[in-house]
RNA sequence: GGUGUGGUAGUUCAGCUGGUUAGAAUACGUGCCUGUCACGCACGGGGUCGCGGGUUCGAGUCCCGUCCAUACCGCCA
């Protein structure tokens, strides 16, 4: 007897037929003299009956089952007296001639449905029994889908996959590396790769032309809901290109996923330079899904004796559209939430635009009607709309307004699970001043090349050096980033010249790279997508967790298999480590 | 490293300004039930209130510390 039927696929057409189904007792409902026992597997649910012509054997049987056995039983495809229209096979049932336990089970923890009555923490312990619900598995099929049709789409252009090495070598910059002993090199280690990137760009130099990867990254940095300490990542690499191809191409790929996955067409992605990103919406990451675009009011707002404006750098602004009716709560509220210590203002100034056309303030002693005119026109507001100001420094400012539009978007409902809104931020700057080191860091990484245009300013004006390196944002969630790299090995000392390494530094870090470049380095670009955030994006969610099969939790634990955890001491010898006590 | 929220039955949670024997739902067990599909009905078992200390006549409840979980900030080229 072996299965000849999934749980998910028999109907009607099958009445009469004799088959042979396996998989997990969903549920048991007993009623005296008959018994129904749903059993699932991947492909679906499916009722059997053992009402009094049910034979001994198979009474006995079913007697014995609970939750999450294993059973498999032979019967005859039967119609139903009650259908249920809320599952595929509910027209149909079979009744059981023969009934087999392939595995007991212990209660489960939680009950395995759609709506598990589980938390977080104890789905994770119990992982295993977790993915055998519908949700969970689901994100995960989704998941391979995704892979797939990104496996076809990049080969189908000529790209090839190529693996890279996972045991490689500590590099200071960026972040904290995962590190590996070596027990033939004492003393010695390996790191894991935070990306392959200098291994795709030595595959430029081999002529490899057209590069992809899907590839798991590590960094050994503090998690979040969309950071894990191991990741996966499209990896992509081209020569011969310059940044036009490379969007070109994978706003393709992009919208492909998009049109085979969800059925979406997005159109063609807007573009927005990293200036235009920050000055119209405060981040280099803006959810375009909504309008509400910050103006720059700090020409028209100071000078009229409101100090916290008079004083300020800044003056900026977001029009609310038809919130002029919020209440004296809502505005403390409002109030409450920009100056909580994660936005950081000191205080909120707003302007209700009546639909009388009358302009209300509490600041209004300070200015003019016709001020408070200037400054609705400014920003486009109409009547109905409510205008929120916030002043300060303009760096810290425009990250304010930033957190500021996106409460006013989760709060008017714009944000949109199943609505998609990518785009290309472009034009970064190159290079970032550090306060606490005193030195310049690479925005980017330090292979990125500076724009055309800005060669120069890498030694004469380093912080206003654009770099050809572009983002691609889909709902105010980074999703991808690359760049045109340097390809030229002075130029490449030069770069590594700015970030303050020395020579021998430089040498020594990336001395196999500088080397390939006087080999014959074609002009090359590439980008990485973080491949977790946009299965959760496509999945609507917003922890990669639920789309990863074993994820680590807030500490970077697996509690499951509860890792980390210590090693012997004979381990520890052989890698010539001696490890401190820690206090418990 | 920091801030917020949470930790009570197998599970998800309620438990007010401190006051008798800590509750509900669900899960689990037993019995009844021939058309259930969130089956129904009846009965039952099930608790170190995260841990340690303190205040108090009395602490699940208040205070301090600590651990764990989680969201965010720092961090993540």
């Amino acid at each position: 007897m072996y299965r000849t039927h999934t749980c998910g696929e028999l109907r009607v057409g099958n009445l009469h037929q004799t088959v042979c189904l396996s998989g997990w007792v969903q549920r048991v409902r007993r009623l005296g003299a008959m018994t129904f026992v749903d059993v699932r597997d991947r492909y679906g649910v499916t009722q059997l009956v053992a009402g009094e012509h049910a034979t001994a054997d198979v009474k006995q049987a079913i007697d014995r089952l609970g939750r999450e056995y294993v059973i498999q039983a032979r019967g005859t495809v039967v119609e139903r007296a009650n259908k249920n229209h809320k599952i595929p096979t509910g027209e149909i049932e079979i009744a059981v001639e023969e009934l087999r336990v392939l595995a007991a089970s212990e209660v489960p923890p939680f009950t395995i449905e759609e709506q598990t009555d589980g938390g977080d923490e104890i789905r994770m312990k119990y992982r295993y029994l977790d993915l055998r619900r519908t949700v969970v598995r689901e994100n995960l099929e989704l998941r391979h889908r995704m892979a797939r049709a990104v496996r076809n789409y990049l080969s189908d252009l000529s790209f090839i996959e190529v693996e890279t090495p996972v045991l490689i070598k500590s590099t200071p910059e960026g972040a904290r590396d995962f590190i590996v002993p070596s027990r033939m090199n004492p003393g010695q280690f390996y790191a894991l790769p935070q990306s392959p990137q200098t291994f795709k760009q030595l595959l430029m130099v081999s002529g490899f032309d057209r590069y992809f990867q899907i590839v798991k990254c590590f960094r050994d940095e503090d998690l979040r809901a969309d950071r894990q300490p191991e990741f996966t990542q499209i990896d992509c690499e081209m020569s011969f290109v310059e940044r036009e191809d490379v969007l070109e191409v994978f706003e393709g790929m992009t919208r492909h996923l998009f049109r085979e996955i969800l059925g979406v067409d997005t159109g063609e992605f807007p573009r927005l330079t990293w200036d235009e990103a920050m000055s119209r919406y405060g981040c280099d990451k803006p959810d375009l899904r909504f309008g509400m675009e910050i103006t720059d009011l700090t020409g028209i707002a100071r000078g009229k004796g409101f100090a916290a404006f008079d004083e300020a750098g800044y003056v900026g602004v977001i029009r609310v559209p038809g919130c002029a009716g919020y209440t004296r709560k809502q505005l403390d509220e409002l109030t409450d939430f920009v100056k909580h210590p994660r936005v950081g203002a000191r205080g909120l100034v707003h302007v209700r635009y009546h639909d009388d056309g009358s302009l209300k303030s509490p600041v209004e002693k300070f200015y003019t009607g016709e001020d408070l005119e200037a400054w609705a026109g400014a920003c486009g507001a109409v009547p109905g709309d409510l205008i929120l100001l916030l002043a300060g420094e303009r760096e810290k400012t425009l990250p304010r307004l930033c957190e500021l539009r996106l409460e006013m978007g989760n709060r008017l409902g714009a944000r949109d699970k199943n609505v998609f809104r990518p785009l290309w931020v472009t034009d970064f700057p190159l290079l970032e001043w550090d306060e606490e080191t005193h030195r310049f860091y690479a925005m980017h990484h330090p292979f990125t090349s500076p724009k055309p245009g800005d060669v120069d300013k890498m030694e004469s004006d380093p912080g206003n050096a654009r770099a050809n390196a572009y983002d691609l944002v889909i709902n105010g969630v980074e999703i991808g980033g690359g760049s045109i790299r340097i390809h030229d090995a002075a130029l490449q000392s030069r770069m590594f010249d700015c970030l303050g390494f020395t020579r021998e530094e430089a040498e020594a870090q990336f001395g196999f790279l500088l080397g390939a470049f006087k080999y014959g380095a074609p002009p090359h670009g590439g980008i990485a997508f973080g491949f977790d955030r946009l299965v959760s994006l496509f999945a609507g969610l917003d922890s990669i967790r639920d789309v990863i099969a074993f994820p680590k939790n807030n500490s970077g634990r697996d509690v499951m298999i509860d890792s980390p955890s210590p090693v012997s001491a004979t381990q520890l010898a052989e890698l010539h480590i001696d490890v401190q006590e820690t206090r418990e």
